[in-house]
RNA sequence: GGACCUGUAGCUUAAUUGGAUAGAGCACCUGACUACGGAUCAGGAGGUUAGGGGUUCGACUCCCUUCAGGUCCA
């Protein structure tokens, strides 16, 4: 649309002898109840007119017309000046843009980014929560990859630490040599059960203490559990043979459980990072930033940082024993993928509970002078909530990973037997597809809405398949497909000029398709696949909406019919791309 | 004690980053060609954008304040 900014720029240029720059003029689309496209808001030039709204518009309107040959009409509402552009500049902008394969993939940038998402602990099975962060990092990585980034997909596996030695310590106490093999337990899940007797157990031992007069805070210290617990970490991080033993053969049958779900969610990575290799890093960061004078030692030789002039507090880098804490560990890993990659830009998925500890990391790592440190993004979530609060794993109240894809395919198969869809699908066919639907209507469900805003998930009330869902968009994806192949469509039937009227529909949806790249850009940019969705979503609609108005394999002249079919298979194209954003696949048939 | 996030129709949510009469979906009501696929479409009803104040041609959006929910910081 730089067309029409460079012809008000000049207009007002011409009028009124005034500069004005290209970004202080604003274009929208033009509301469905007025007459036009694009819509000028001409309040803010009133100060140079001296004019009312109604006349600037005019004469501005007046001069573009005159002037840019793609205008065909324009009227004036207070001050906003409507501007209709001629079929033929849409036909063109369609034939010429929106046709092109590669429409809505950006050329390379020369840019790498890494995003960090998924970062699960060993010790339980992953919950909605992680789905949620799973999905949305896979989408940003897709988006961004679109957008011309070349793109790591990173998880930082939380493998080692107390918890860990909880469920490691309660499988060697109750579990009787309990296997995934021998218990039939998915792996992960296998583990988790463990950590849940742990807490189980250690309850009943905290209770037992209190009995016996000790305070809550004494016995939560003094139980037998607690107190093995943290001797096996002791071991572990002496390198006892035994403890790591038992800790890969656990691990193991976590990241196999993992692996399992992963797959299930359609997510992957390029690279892992572990705890156990990562959380002795950062000390020598410490003795940097004492040496650049950015840290400072307490009494009890504690190194800690002055936040205060930043808004934020002191904080505590290292311990008084020179032990870590988390931040130690997180400088020394920010550095670490660094030294490892050289990306430009480094986005970590985690929830926004933790908004404060990535402030503070990055405000830090600034401070220490690291050129890369502006890179730095935290992509900051909400929490995904049932009605009855949050989610707590050790008490049970999880809606678990597995479980929920495994119902999301069952009602995707009881809907579709329902409808009587699946003819002459083959047993194969028919599974791939209740995956795709199932997944498509949990995807399009967690990533429509905004990252930063909470979640409420009543497992009590199904997912929907009708409306603004994933299904939607696959349905009208199917129903092009279908109308498609019946008129035997092919590549050749791509090409070919029109020069017939646009229906408003028709003209209505190559906007909407036009709008498909500055909806990547815009969600590259703000790390949104909710925009993406959306834009989905109404391009789907707007579809269906012409798809009754118009007749497409009936309609009066074979050039209007080609017309019609070339603008079906561009939306479906665009459909298909644009799910494949925010890793849901679209069927061919449903 | 300090800081951050969220609050839009009964429910789930959008609003081109300050622009027109706040736009959808679910649920509710009414309708749709002897169906190019009805998991669709057209229409109805439903709003003091949590409350109050301010900034300006214009505020869901920016500032102040109160309330509610959530989170973090030794």
């Amino acid at each position: 649309m730089n067309f029409i900014i460079n012809g008000v720029t000049n207009a007002l240029q011409n009028l009124y002898q005034v500069n004005i720059s290209p970004s202080d003029v604003t274009l929208q689309q033009t509301r469905k109840e007025f007459e036009g496209q694009i819509t000028v808001v001409t309040f803010p030039f009133t100060r140079y007119t001296k004019k009312s709204p109604e006349q600037t518009g005019q004469e501005i309107g007046t001069f573009l017309k005159e002037h840019v040959s793609e205008i065909a009409g324009f009227n004036v509402i207070k001050g906003f000046l409507n501007i209709s552009l001629s079929d033929n500049y849409w036909i063109n902008l369609f034939t010429h843009t929106v046709l092109q394969p590669q429409f809505g993939v950006f050329q390379s940038n020369g840019k790498k980014v890494m995003v960090e998402y998924s970062s699960p602990n060993t010790n339980k099975p992953l919950h909605l929560g992680h789905i949620r962060n799973n999905l949305l990092g896979f989408s940003v990585a897709e988006i961004l990859s679109a957008y011309g980034y070349e793109v790591i997909k990173a998880n930082l596996v939380n493998d080692r630490g107390i918890h860990i030695c909880k469920s490691m310590l309660a499988w060697q106490k109750f579990g009787n040599g309990e296997t995934p093999e021998s218990s039939g337990l998915k792996g992960d899940h296998l583990v988790g059960k463990y950590y849940v007797i742990f807490d189980k157990e250690y309850k009943k031992q905290i209770d037992d203490l209190k009995a016996s007069g000790q305070s809550e805070e004494d016995a939560k210290k003094n139980a037998p559990l607690i107190k093995e617990a943290q001797v096996m970490l002791q071991k572990w991080e002496a390198g006892d043979e035994q403890i790591i033993q038992l800790w890969k053969t656990m691990n193991g049958w976590v990241y196999a459980g993992f692996d399992v779900t992963y797959k299930n969610l359609g997510v992957s990575f390029d690279k892992y990072y572990y705890e156990s290799d990562t959380y002795l890093l950062g000390k020598d960061i410490i003795q940097e930033g004492l040496d650049k004078g950015v840290f400072f030692k307490k009494a009890d030789n504690s190194v800690w940082i002055d936040l205060t002039a930043d808004g934020l507090d002191e904080k505590l880098v290292l311990r008084g024993d020179g032990t870590s804490v988390y931040i130690t560990q997180d400088m020394g890993t920010a550095q670490l993928k660094y030294d490892d990659f050289e990306m430009d830009e480094s986005i970590y998925v985690v929830g926004n509970e933790q908004d404060y500890h990535f402030k503070v990391l990055f405000l830090i790592l600034e401070k220490l002078g690291k050129s890369w440190a502006k890179g730095l993004f935290h992509l900051s979530y909400g929490m995904v909530d049932l009605p009855s609060g949050k989610m707590k794993s050790r008490e049970g109240t999880v809606v678990d990973a597995d479980d929920l894809i495994a119902e999301m395919v069952e009602t995707a198969r009881q809907r579709t037997e329902e409808l009587g869809k699946v003819e002459g699908f083959s047993e194969d066919e028919k599974a791939s597809l209740y995956r795709m639907i199932g997944m498509g209507a949990l995807k399009y469900f967690l990533l429509k809405v905004e990252p930063k805003k909470r979640l409420l998930f009543d497992p009590n009330e199904s997912i929907d398949f009708q409306g603004h869902t994933g299904p939607f968009i696959q349905y009208t994806h199917a129903r092009i497909r279908s109308v498609l192949a019946k008129a035997e469509f092919t590549k050749q039937n791509q090409e070919g000029t029109y020069n017939r009227a646009l229906t408003p529909t028709e003209r209505d949806l190559i906007i909407e398709l036009s709008r498909y790249p500055e909806q990547v850009e815009a969600a590259a940019q703000g790390f949104s696949p909710a925009l993406i969705a959306n834009y989905a979503y109404d391009l789907a609609k707007l579809y269906n909406k012409f798809y009754h108005e118009e007749s497409i394999l009936k309609a009066g002249h074979e050039d209007v019919k080609q017309f019609r079919l070339r603008l079906s298979d561009a939306t479906a194209a665009v459909l298909k791309k644009a799910m494949r954003l925010l890793g849901i696949d679209v069927p061919e048939r449903m």
